[in-house]
DNA sequence: CACCAGGCAAGTA
DNA sequence: TACTTGCATGGT
């Protein structure tokens, strides 16, 4: 019995995640008490900092205001001065009430029911939500809705693809099922594993990257241009 | 001061 | 399809 190239990639993919699981230890994410306030954060998340995200998580708490009734309710503009710390505060108000709006059309306001819809019907519906894009989606998916689903993001494009594991052109699909492909699908995995590629990220494998910080660099070695 | 963060949509060619 | 740009606060 050969082996073959793809049982090599395999290998690799899960070593990459033991070797980071190891290092960093468990993340524990997504870090949110309610499958609301997951949602919420993974909007409020986009392309900016935790710690700005939770700051503005933590002004809509002040005001109880993790709740789909509630927020159903409040005006768009004093929901935009709460989550300010967030930043994009205008665009982030309107995509936290476009996901509201589309809970209570859709799904009468109830989490609950939406979660009955399966993987593909689900993703679909949250993807046609203005201000929610794939990896927003993909975030709820695995982390509110508990469904083994990939999530891609800006490290793991330029970290896997500094080590050639990607292609720089590849499409959020093309990553996703190249992960997917090789791994198990197992909701704890993929989401420790996302979670793992970001602290590298944030850690070591930034634009500019450390490489004397990395934890991968006795596997991957050194990637050989430090470009984007 | 410059740079970047757990994206997305709209506009242009 | 493949770029480019606006959106914005807060930490390093």
């Amino acid at each position: 019995m050969i082996t073959k190239e793809s049982d090599k990639e395999d290998k690799l993919f899960l070593e990459i995640f033991k070797h980071l699981y190891k290092f960093y230890g468990p993340q524990y994410w997504w870090p949110a008490k309610t499958k609301l306030e997951v949602i919420i954060g993974a909007i409020l998340t986009q392309s900016t900092a935790w710690s700005n995200a939770e700051k503005a998580i933590k002004n809509l708490k002040k005001y109880n205001l993790i709740s789909a009734d509630k927020l159903y309710k409040i005006k768009v503009d004093k929901l935009a001065q709460l989550i300010k710390p967030s930043g994009y505060y205008n665009i982030k108000a309107v995509r936290v009430k476009n996901f509201i709006n589309f809970l209570f059309n859709q799904y009468q306001g109830s989490l609950h029911k939406m979660f009955r819809d399966k993987d593909g019907v689900l993703r679909d519906s949250l993807l046609s939500i203005k201000g929610l894009g794939q990896e927003t989606a993909d975030s709820i998916l695995l982390y509110a809705a508990s469904r083994p689903i990939f999530v891609v993001d800006a490290y793991t494009k330029r970290i896997f693809s500094r080590h050639h594991l990607i292609n720089t052109n590849d499409s959020y699909q093309d990553i996703q099922s190249k992960f997917m492909g090789h791994l198990k699908h197992d909701q704890y995995l993929f989401g420790e594993y996302h979670a793992l590629i970001v602290e590298l990220g944030k850690n070591a494998c930034r634009k500019k990257p450390n490489c004397d910080r990395c934890p991968l660099i006795n596997i991957l070695g050194r990637p050989d241009a430090a470009n984007t």
